[in-house]
DNA sequence: TCACCCTGTTTAAACGTTTTACATTGCGCA
DNA sequence: TGCGCAATGTAAAACGTTTAAACAGGGTGA
């Protein structure tokens, strides 16, 4: 049984396969019969063209690449949703590709080397599958400038950077701005912070927010409040423990991530602290597990989903040849939970 | 500037196309002196065939259609990692496509007709674009028999089922059937079961290991005991209210997932039952929030990963032309945490 | 009447590979 | 010497579409 190309429908309905080609593509004009004709055969046969032949010939695969360097992070499946959902839209189709950071044998972020070889080979295999761009998912927001060389396809960049390429980041310095604006108008003034490592970016963003935050609000300062953890559990639990040691401790903790908020919770909890009672936590990322936890953590949820469909669309604008988009970086969201209260007025 | 082809390489080579073609492809003996000028020059060039072409060509695509109803449900992104390993070590493409089931406006998984058309649509995209087969990945294991017409192109289901295609699912009986076993080993004889809702085969099959392992361990059997949830956190909690407030009541219970688990806990805390003292609570599905439950909630991880390879394996045994593949489902692992202790004397 | 345009259609040349069929050479061996 | 065969190479026909260019057959206006 031999698969029905395009001359298989011309035959039967009698006219060219250009004809054919035309009723399918609307690329030009056909008589209404004609083309009455040439549907019902191809419905009639259930025709589908060959999308491999087209492309060949018309030169576009409608087709792009995703990189995502492990999809079992919590970020990325959001992300890639919202790619998805505006490439159905625009009826473009995702090739994937799972770069498995994590889980690849000695593969560790800083050796770069490493990283360059693997990523860069995804990057070709792509291109040599004729995308026509690709988007590229980190699974934290790292400078990955100057690695990834795509030939002069369109790349875009989400959840990571690369200089003079376009990247979707959310808006963290914002972020952590809008949550400590939250914390003061529940009436703290005496906040601290728990970071992550400050060789990353977001931490410096939202160090940032949190800093120009407690200027803008006239809020005490006390470089003791800032505490600088790994965004592990283990660092979240113990840093809590130092800010509450201090002579004069907040009443309130930004939290770099909800990891750490986890770990700060249960040191809590053990010394006899009430979360939100005494102390108020907002914490970062708003993963699955944030809403488990007790007290649930108040946290800043990001906008993943926007990110993918952001991501998309600038990078369908760079297919089509424009190079603007500058649109505004997604706000989180804070998600209000339990973990923050007004502080006692005794210690206010 | 145009895009080199394998014609260009031939000429600077100073050999036809086709050794260039060999060459590449390793499909015929090639002198070694002309190879090794052919290769020079494909590196000078730094070439890269048109996969599209010789897709076109060859017949062979070396793609696969994934279709994920839902890629944000917690199973996917596991499952398709899974699937990922496997494509990527047999240098296979993943061309994805998402259904969005849950997003998508009135979609209700009753409503068969709606989801039907969605789902054969996004199979007639992939077929069009050529994959060799399909691998499809259910957001919960439901029966789809008969909904999806592939066109003899192999489709591997997983994560939901079709009779007279293969799919691929873990081994629910077994895995609660080990889940009571575990409860018996610690003393265990008065298990009660939270399940989810009946007319779902999991629910059917996990009842099955657990009325299995009661018969077997000659443990207390009331009909009593048997609870039937809806899968969400609110039925469990209500649902452990009515078994503890049992006459009798059990010392254990299996809940037939961790969000029911997670309601059930609540209740517990609530009602001053102490968990694991006064009750042991084994879960399902080692949901992310599980390890940080009070206490961390004892379940049973799902081997996505697995079923995510062996679906893979699968399809391409099928796409290899081998039909057999009639692997034993791949089992859940118990996840001891700390949510189960032995029961109070005084109730044993 | 004729030159011209318009619309709908066909012809055939691509697109960048793979692969079949054939050509050439050289070598072993009867 | 001549034959068969292995090893290497080439030419050209596919693969299933799109699309530029040519063409047919009426109108239409001068």
């Amino acid at each position: 049984m031999k698969k029905i190309g395009i001359k298989d429908i011309a035959l039967r309905a009698n006219v060219s396969t250009a004809i054919v080609s035309y009723v399918i593509n609307g690329t030009r004009n056909v008589r209404p019969e004609t083309k009455e004709r040439v549907l019902k055969v191809i419905e009639e046969f259930n025709y589908r063209p060959n999308a491999i032949a087209q492309s060949l010939k018309s030169r576009r695969t409608n087709t792009i690449g995703v990189i995502a360097e492990d999809i079992t992070v919590f970020n990325t499946p959001e992300i890639i949703d919202g790619i998805n959902e505006y490439a159905e839209k625009h009826d473009m189709h995702i090739l994937l590709t799972n770069l498995r950071l994590q889980k690849k044998v000695g593969y560790n972020y800083a050796d770069t080397a490493t990283y360059q070889k693997h990523a860069q080979a995804a990057v070709s295999d792509l291109l040599s599958n004729q995308v026509e761009g690709i988007v590229y998912i980190g699974v934290h927001p790292r400078d990955l400038t100057g690695l990834i060389h795509t030939n002069d396809r369109p790349i875009v960049y989400t959840y990571c950077y690369a200089q003079n390429e376009c990247s979707i980041q959310y808006n963290d310095e914002q972020a952590s701005y809008d949550a400590i604006r939250y914390l003061v108008s529940k009436g703290h003034s005496r906040i601290a912070v728990i970071s992550g490592l400050m060789d990353s970016i977001p931490s410096r963003l939202r160090f940032n927010g949190y800093y120009k935050a407690l200027t803008e609000f006239q809020l005490y300062f006390d470089p003791q409040f800032i505490k600088v953890g790994d965004w592990g559990g283990e660092s979240g639990y113990q840093l809590l423990g130092e800010l509450m040691e201090l002579p004069d401790p907040p009443t309130a903790i930004l939290i770099m991530n909800d990891l750490m908020a986890a770990g700060a919770l249960r040191a809590a909890s053990e010394r006899g602290i009430s979360v939100p009672k005494d102390l108020s936590i907002v914490g970062f990322d708003n993963r699955e597990f944030s809403a488990y936890l007790n007290p649930r953590i108040t946290t800043m949820d990001l906008p993943l989903h926007d990110m993918g469909m952001l991501a998309m669309k600038a990078l369908c604008n760079r297919i089509g040849g424009k190079q603007e988009t500058t649109e505004d970086p997604p706000l989180c969201k804070l998600i209000e939970r339990d973990s923050v209260a007004e502080p006692r007025s005794d210690v206010k």
